[in-house]
DNA sequence: TTGATAACCGACTAATTTAGTCTTATTTCA
DNA sequence: TGAAATAAGACTAAATTAGTCGGTTATCAA
């Protein structure tokens, strides 16, 4: 249904609450949680996706938390996406990992090209998009 | 994860076939379920919605079935997609439905204003792609 | 050096959404 | 009047997403 999962949603609303209120120090993903009323686990393993793709820095321990690793006319909607969501894609077969295999309707798909120029628009879209825009 | 369910690329593919084979005659349900190999109960459903949202004329009884009511440059991808999947959003709360009420953050949602943007750049795309562009 | 705190990680469960099936009704043609 | 087609709604199954739980590792400070 072309819906951004709630992950995407937690990212941009974590990312934007950093970028805010970040100087210098570092923001745990409890502050967020309880800031946000949002599941601390699930903000926590959002945070960790975040991280492994360097878009924050994350430290560990007592005074621990995360912090931005750069500033946000530096971060696009597109990679905090595909930071929580590795294979978003509008269909199936334009997935990364799908060399031929698995599409759906297999020698019979008639839609797969144009879908791809579609996805390139939407891609763009989410290219353009800064967290700066957002805050 | 902004992926276009299976009933959109039924409505898709059928489309792209009518406009091809269609010299007048009507095209039934069948004849595309066995060419594609689709669930016939499936793409019944989603050409019903079709001829519902007016995109085909649908006949019934024997020598019945469905036939595209306008020209391919007058379809636009937005309204097949809309036509199977009412409310496609990317969040819960550009639904139309949603007065207010419905968000899942409450008053503490950050990231609302934003997204509709981005939900009118994404419009915007699948406004510009005619079913004439995909054929 | 130890206890508290916070990130990290993977397996699991629950909830929601999507896909698919089944049944029955209605229309139309020959 | 029977066969073939659309129409519609209820239901089930499968897949995806959201959320939980348990345990590990790192760091700080008393």
């Amino acid at each position: 249904m072309l819906k951004l999962s709630k992950k995407s949603e937690y990212a941009l609303m974590a990312a934007k609450y950093m970028a805010i209120k970040n100087h210098g120090t570092v923001i745990t993903a409890k502050e967020i949680a309880n800031n946000f009323n949002f599941s601390y686990e699930l903000i926590s393993k959002v945070l960790q996706s975040l991280s492994k793709n360097q878009i924050v820095v994350s430290y560990k321990g007592v005074k621990g938390g995360y912090i931005l690793s750069k500033s946000p006319v530096d971060i696009f909607l597109i990679d905090l996406i595909r930071a929580v969501e590795p294979d978003y894609q509008i269909t199936e077969c334009l997935k990364f990992e799908n060399r031929k295999g698995s599409c759906n309707y297999k020698d019979n798909c008639t839609i797969k090209d144009p879908l791809a120029v579609v996805q390139q628009k939407i891609d763009k879209v989410f290219y353009e998009t800064k967290l700066s825009h957002i805050i």
